[in-house]
DNA sequence: GAGTGGTCTAGACCACCTG
DNA sequence: AGGTGGTCTAGACCACTCA
């Protein structure tokens, strides 16, 4: 509320956290809009934006015009995981991004992935291949099991369009996650896959996802050679 | 170098990106300061700015004031993570821990070094080398560099009893922590290291922490073929 | 000392969204 | 229709760091 002395983006986005963090706005609530703010803080409106904006790139707020800027709901403490959308990652990075769906089968689980997903027996699930491409060159591919019984509206998805990856972070909120990283030689099959050499380095990320106690989806990524990127906040 | 039609941060953002895509500006290579950039867009500094500095943020090219901007060499792909102590996981696991030091010395920063904790001319680091056993199977090797300007009593601490990992979690807060992960194929010298075969796959953290705007400890982390699991919790 | 990025200002126009 | 954020401008001063 009151003016900071050294009006900066910082203290104003270190003080609007504070307030945040301190229940003063509470999650859901709208904070005042940016020009009030400059007021308060006796600075720019620019000045504000920056801190403001900074906060949404981070997830504490959620912005929309016209309605304005609230407190984002999930109180996040100790580093949560967030799980990337691949085609806004490529596309951050200035490169055209392409997906092509290689395979969507309603299984029964093999017995592997019925352990993976803690699934009762005979459960159907979803079985999802596909690629994604930057410039043309195959980033990453994607082997995803996804639990029908908890996500049923999966098979009235056809992933020709989007990702089930991108398709699950919008419409599957997830409690708990579990990553787990590894390295691997690639075989012919995944080599052809992913166009590169038999015996090339592969990076692989296996993830699992819960909310409360069910499983949603069990994934397998696994990338050429180099690298990958994952944020968490605290 | 031509003016773009609709002057934007946006637009300018993907026109580096597509200079330095297309090595028009080479890696390490000083790109044109934020005055000349905003005369040749035809737009102001300040849009220019933005550009340049979410160019900065995502780790495309690195800034120094005087300096300039320089394209970076190798794109970050960065991470935040909890940083675990490799004992606690290894006795987590169940596994006996064992910690052997290979090395622990004063140099002259190497320039790779030098760059990677942003440390001036002539800076002395504390290099150690060191393994992480589970059972007596090498587990990971852990290659640091510490800041000593920063962190000069990492003198005083002999590390034959204490890993690195473990002595920095506990005496050296950090502000910020950044996680590369990637998949590399051993070599000779590092299969000796870890008791695995040539040709092996290997996977590979690299991780740099800062303490505010002071770079505290860079740090490659091997491990042997498949094991590194991060779980999280919300 | 001087050049560069870092930040700020006090306006402005626009796009989007909701009421 | 009007309020909100998104962006831009054309300056300005400062801080850092290199030469």
């Amino acid at each position: 509320m009151k003016n900071i002395k050294t009006s900066s983006f910082q203290a104003i986005k270190a003080d609007i956290m504070e307030k945040i963090k301190s229940r003063y706005w509470a999650p859901g609530e709208i904070i005042p809009g940016e020009e009030k703010l400059a007021e308060e803080y006796g600075c720019s409106r620019m000045t504000v934006n920056r801190a403001v904006r900074e906060l949404a790139e981070c997830g504490v707020v959620e912005r929309k015009r016209k309605s304005g800027t609230r407190v984002a709901h999930q109180p996040d403490r100790a580093a949560k995981l967030q799980i990337p959308i691949v085609r806004k990652e490529i596309v951050a990075r200035g490169s055209a991004y392409r997906y092509a769906l290689l395979e969507n089968s309603v299984e029964i689980a093999p017995d592997g992935v019925k352990a993976k997903l803690a699934l009762a027996s005979n459960s159907k699930v979803l079985h999802i291949r596909c690629l994604h491409f930057a410039d043309e060159t195959p980033y990453q591919y994607e082997d995803r099991w996804i639990n029908l019984d908890r996500v049923p509206s999966a098979k009235d998805e056809s992933f020709e369009e989007i990702s089930p990856n991108e398709w699950l972070v919008e419409k599957e909120p997830f409690s708990d996650a579990e990553h787990a990283f590894s390295a691997e030689i690639a075989d012919k099959e995944i080599a052809d896959i992913l166009g590169i050499r038999e015996g090339d380095a592969l990076f692989v990320v296996e993830r699992r996802t819960w909310q409360q106690n069910d499983t949603i989806t069990a994934v397998k990524l696994t990338f050429p050679g180099a690298s990958y990127k994952l944020i968490s906040r605290g």
